[in-house]
DNA sequence: CGCAAATGAT
DNA sequence: GTCGTTCATTTGCG
């Protein structure tokens, strides 16, 4: 099936090959094979590697995933070679455009886990190396992933990357050592001159806060010295009353490198271990768990000690710059290629009140969110970056940590209210904070903590927002911009790029910044600005090794297609794009599919989410198989009733959710999600609502698996905008399966849409309520209230209207009595809320009291007629 | 509570 | 490759 697909896509991964090399052919690439390293004959097959290693390993490595799982079962030993035969002349004519065998291959190469392309900086990770995990960690330090399934990984290059390298510590030279090592191939000339190039002016430069100063400092003076000679650093600078006594006007300030020393960041093992040692504290320098990982890491896989790799010079050399030309100054070292870091001395910050507040004491943080907290505070200060891990892998906890290690006034930002909400929460479930050392600023709560020192939480849109103030905000706002924060923590931090968001990092003075995500990308090209914004990304977690090690749920992926029935695909040929989309939405099939995967699910004990953008078509599929349903315009009060009914009543096991459910919803645990109309291909939509399913509980069971599915109509635009939006989870690692056919749909009783009458019923009110949408839109809305496409779920539940004329009002017009045009759809809507009600043997008191209401309000609209809607 | 306006992501 | 629609969020006001 995965092999039809590869058949239908167009142009297939191989066609967009650079052109390089073309004078190379099958004769150095036989000069290769004769050396005396030549690759061994026998598998692991590497000899396909090389050739194949040549351009557009994204395309590939992709495709790889794709076909990963037709290709596993159809390679046994025995067949071995038959597939090795298939994969050359699947690949073979690659090598014409561009091959790389005039490279030199190590004697032991089979050793060494890594490719890397002369060309532009592309590296090829063999997962199934012994090495591989180490190898790995080394390059998420140096390079940026590209994709990661599951035995070929693709990283790159970029200025980013090796500026994110630097700044955790790393040196040019090491940088270079340990990719030598690790390569098959010596690290060509030209990439080890591009990272020198790099790295050369990258992270050299660092702006450091020190008793309430800011300081531009580096370890390199000649590099400050370049810097003064541009005029709008020249003029930042403070030059104090020491340095002006001294005869040389450029003499820095100097003083020994800091080193991590006794830091301990809490809930780490390291922390365990002070509590037990109690007062015995080592020398300055203790080796942490982290470091000593990264030591570890250097020693094993490159056989260089740890001393060795230690910086080599101890002092540090900075001159003072102005607080109020920080921005300015930060702006002109990125044009010129001398990017700042930002790290916070805070425990030599006298000036900025401390913080009282910790974990508490049962609070014990996950190995991967040690790794990252370690390169935020690998020297003893706080550097500003991101870290990217997936949802449900604790990023709270991270953040909330590194508030706890800091221990100074600290600004928390998010994109919702509801996330306030929860970050607030969870600061007093995690830590040791009181209720008065901790504030949330939204349009409901305006308050401000007690003391010198706290948190406050607040959305992005708060803070941002310049116009239309009220005047509580305006003096909450002054009070947010006229103090410095030790630390700024971003949520949701692949928001910030926005227009309006970007505002928030200049507003406010904060020391250092922990931005936070689950997917750094955006479909604009505005991620790139996060690095000289909040800083380079210091630690992404790579999914499937999170999933291994059971922090993750594991998921299985696959992608429906269903086809369309004849007279739906026959209008959407004829439809003009806009209806186009709610018919392949509302596709037949699609909706048995549905009906048939939620049966199934529910069946196995699975709680079940179901994503539709459309709201038209949430609402129709809702109804039709009788699930309750949230979209934006669900009350606040309404949502959280249904998100607790599916949590905890054994009854509601399925539910239908819009956009809302993409972010601020803190949805409760699910082990199957199904997509049913995911139009606009979003990476990160589709990663986010992925990792809705990821939090682990029972993840640890032997064999438990999570599920998700995208329903796409075949033939349509849908295909198109699935594949695109699969790219980020693909390059994740995920392979996604294609179903064509789901067995024993057939035999489901109660299966919707079953004979052409209903379909034709279906695809009339598709039709129609295109077209009434469009002309009355909200005129009706406005004067009937709930419409049949506009009510929301409290349709399910108790009423909030006070009386049961409201009740009454919304179906009678559900049930179409002032248009005629209305009376088919709905007729057939209210059949199948009574036909869906009745035959559930086990019924919710939801489900009694909604069925009760039901009844008297038919027999009100039977009693009163339409004059009853007027109340 | 409902509305409008502004904004964001696609 | 680009264009634009829709649905979501936030805020303050009446």
């Amino acid at each position: 099936m995965s092999g039809k697909r590869l058949a239908e896509s167009p142009a297939g991964p191989f066609q967009p090959l650079k052109r390089v090399r073309r004078d190379r052919d099958e004769v150095n690439y036989l000069d290769v094979t004769n050396e005396d390293d030549a690759i061994p004959p026998s598998p692991p097959d590497t000899t396909l590697v090389p050739r194949g290693a040549t351009i557009n390993f994204s395309a590939l490595t992709r495709k790889l995933a794709q076909t990963r799982n037709s290709a596993d079962s159809a390679v046994d030993l025995s067949s071995l070679d038959a597939h090795r035969r298939q994969q050359n002349v699947l690949v073979s004519h690659i090598f014409m455009e561009q091959d790389f065998s005039w490279l030199h291959l190590k004697h032991d190469h089979a050793s060494r886990p890594l490719w890397i392309s002369p060309d532009d900086g592309h590296i090829i990770l063999e997962a199934f190396s012994p090495i591989a995990e180490q190898a790995q960690d080394f390059l998420t330090a140096i390079s940026e992933p590209v994709s990661r399934p599951a035995f070929i990984h693709e990283y790159t290059l970029t200025p980013y990357s090796l500026y994110a390298a630097v700044s955790v510590g790393l040196q040019t030279e090491d940088i270079i050592e340990v990719l030598n090592r690790l390569s098959k191939v010596p690290v060509p000339d030209s990439i080890i001159s591009y990272i020198r190039d790099r790295t050369l002016s990258y992270g050299k430069v660092k702006l450091v806060l020190k008793h309430n100063k800011y300081f531009v400092e580096s370890s390199h003076p000649e590099t400050l010295q370049l810097l003064l000679k541009d005029r709008v650093i020249r003029e930042a600078r403070i030059v104090s009353a020491q340095t002006d006594t001294s005869i040389k006007a450029a003499t820095f300030t100097t003083s020994k490198a800091p080193v991590k020393g006794n830091l301990v960041i809490p809930g780490t093992k390291e922390a365990e271990k002070k509590k037990d040692e109690g007062s015995k504290v080592g020398p300055s320098n203790t080796v942490t768990s982290a470091n000593q990982s990264d030591a570890d890491l250097f020693t094993s896989v490159v056989g260089v000690d740890g001393d060795e790799i230690d910086e080599d010079d101890d002092n540090v050399h900075a001159f003072e710059i102005h607080d109020a030309k920080i921005d300015d100054v930060k702006k002109q070292c990125t044009v010129l290629d001398y990017p700042m870091l930002e790290e916070y001395d805070f425990r030599n910050d006298t000036v900025n009140a401390n913080l009282d507040i910790d974990l508490k004491p049962a609070t014990v943080i996950r190995p991967y969110q040690e790794t990252s907290l370690s390169k935020m505070f690998g020297n003893g200060r706080a550097r500003s970056g991101i870290i990217v891990l997936p949802c449900g892998a604790g990023k709270t906890l991270v953040g909330i940590t590194a508030a706890c290690t800091i221990k100074k006034s600290c600004l928390v930002l998010c994109t919702s209210s509801v996330s306030v909400m929860q970050w607030k929460s969870q600061f007093m479930q995690w830590s040791n904070v009181t209720d008065r050392q901790i504030a949330v600023f939204t349009a409901d709560q305006k308050e401000k903590f007690a003391g010198e020192s706290g948190i406050v939480v607040s959305t992005y849109s708060m803070v941002a927002n310049t116009h239309n103030r009220s005047h509580e905000s305006k003096k909450m706002m002054e009070f947010l911009t006229s103090r410095e924060w030790g630390f700024m923590l971003l949520d949701e931090v692949h928001v910030v790029p926005a227009a309006m968001f970007r505002r928030v990092v200049g507003t406010i003075k904060a020391h250092s910044k922990l931005g936070l995500t689950a997917t750094l990308v955006r479909e604009d090209d505005k991620i790139a600005d996060l690095n000289y914004m909040i800083g380079p990304k210091l630690y992404e977690a790579n999914w499937m090794d999170l999933a291994a090690k059971g922090h993750i749920a594991n998921v299985q992926c696959a992608e429906v297609w269903c086809p369309m029935t004849p007279e739906f695909y026959r209008e959407y040929l004829r439809e003009q794009s806009r209806k186009r989309m709610l018919l392949y939405c509302m596709n037949p099939n699609k909706f048995q599919a549905c009906q048939f995967l939620i049966k199934y699910h529910e069946d196995r004990g699975d709680k079940i989410i179901v994503f539709s953008d459309n709201v038209f078509a949430l609402e129709a599929y809702a109804k039709r198989l009788g699930k309750l349903y949230i979209h934006g315009g669900t009350g606040q009060v309404e949502r959280m009733r249904i998100l607790s009914w599916f949590q905890h009543s054994p009854q509601v096991n399925t539910i239908f959710l819009s956009k809302v459910g993409d972010t601020s919803i803190d949805l409760p645990e699910a082990t199957c999600l199904i997509q049913i109309s995911s139009h606009f291909g979003s990476r990160r939509q589709e990663a986010q609502r992925l990792g809705r399913i990821l939090r682990a509980k029972r993840r640890n069971d032997e064999g438990f698996n999570a599920f998700f599915y995208s329903l796409v109509s075949k033939d349509t635009q849908e295909m198109f905008y699935s594949t695109k939006r699969q790219q980020f989870l693909i390059d994740q690692g995920y392979a996604f399966k294609v179903i064509t056919h789901l067995d024993g749909l057939e035999n489901l009783p109660d299966l919707v849409y079953r004979t052409k009458d209903e379909q034709i019923e279906l695809i009339q009110s598709v039709l129609i309520a295109n077209e009434t949408d469009a002309d009355l839109g909200t005129d009706i809305r406005a004067g009937e209230g709930d419409l049949a496409g506009t009510i929301t779920s409290k349709d399910f539940g108790p009423t909030k209207f006070p009386g049961a004329q409201r009740t009454t009002g919304s179906l009678v017009a559900l049930s179409g009595a002032q248009h005629m045009s209305y009376v088919e759809q709905n007729k057939s809507a209210n059949k199948t809320l009574a036909r869906a009600a009745a035959p559930v043997p086990q019924r919710h008191k939801v489900f009694t009291r909604r069925d009760k209401e039901m009844a008297a309000a038919r027999k009100a609209a039977r009693a009163s007629g339409a004059a009853g809607r007027t109340g």
